[in-house]
DNA sequence: TCCTTGATCAACTAATAGGTTGATTACAAC
DNA sequence: GTTGTAATCAACCTATTAGTTGATCAAGGA
């Protein structure tokens, strides 16, 4: 499975794109399957311009695609895009926790109450994440 | 571990910080260390201030916490938040693929033999007629 | 053809976000 | 005390965004 390239400008968009929770929302429906616009409205007070508006972010951000069938355009899910989000924000959460697993290891060996703490910084580190 | 509710007001937070690249710099710098403001805001064209202010939006996404040290407020990032994040998206995702999924078993069973092309995008146009 | 339905386009408004510069707070070293 | 450093506060500007209403387009169905 070839994976597109994510550029940052497309992280900004998808990001963005699920910072409204109407949007969220139109995510969590067409997660149970595709909708057309009208569908996706009626949940919503706003008007059907606005969630037409959504939808345009969501597809410019690539979170959502859009198909033709007579006068209805039925909006589909793009789970890829949403991968590349969860990819990105894995690399950085795994990196941190793994570099935390390793700092209590560290204390775990040197365990000398008293002692000089020349390391504040680190020392601080492990008692705010613990 | 002990998880905390994450609100939609959270996630609209968590989602919003994440949508600009110079927040994202900050959290990828952050996963190998906490940093002070000055640190963190050394690779950047901007001024301190705007650093300060975008370390202000994450932290009220709850992405990242400061402590105190004399004169300097060190930045940690908040992993667990993170990792609500990728909670969200998986939840959602996850649905999707499995429902792409068994479509696609169903549409090998039933389709004619010879050419096999149940794509995700043509399985999602089929399932919008049922 | 005329009418209905699905959806978008256009123009406008109010609120918010990212950036700036200048002043101010908090702490430490001398 | 005075000075230097880390960081925030305050005021301001500009661009973007989410929402509105009204008009328009595109495709079927009578």
């Amino acid at each position: 499975m070839v994976l597109p390239p994510v550029s940052d400008a497309d992280l900004d968009r998808a990001f963005a794109a699920l910072a409204d929770p109407v949007r969220r929302a139109i995510i969590a429906r067409l997660s149970r399957g595709a909708a057309t616009v009208n569908e996706l409205a009626e949940p919503f007070e706003i008007s059907k311009q606005a969630v037409s508006k959504h939808i345009q972010v969501l597809e410019q951000a690539g979170l959502v695609s859009r198909t033709r069938d007579a006068q209805r355009r039925p909006v589909h899910l793009e789970a890829a895009r949403l991968e590349a989000m969860t990819a990105w924000i894995d690399r950085y959460r795994l990196a941190a926790e793994q570099r935390f697993r390793a700092l209590d290891a560290v204390l775990e060996h040197s365990t000398a109450p008293g002692s000089a703490r020349a390391t504040t910084q680190i020392s601080t580190d492990k008692e705010k994440q613990s």
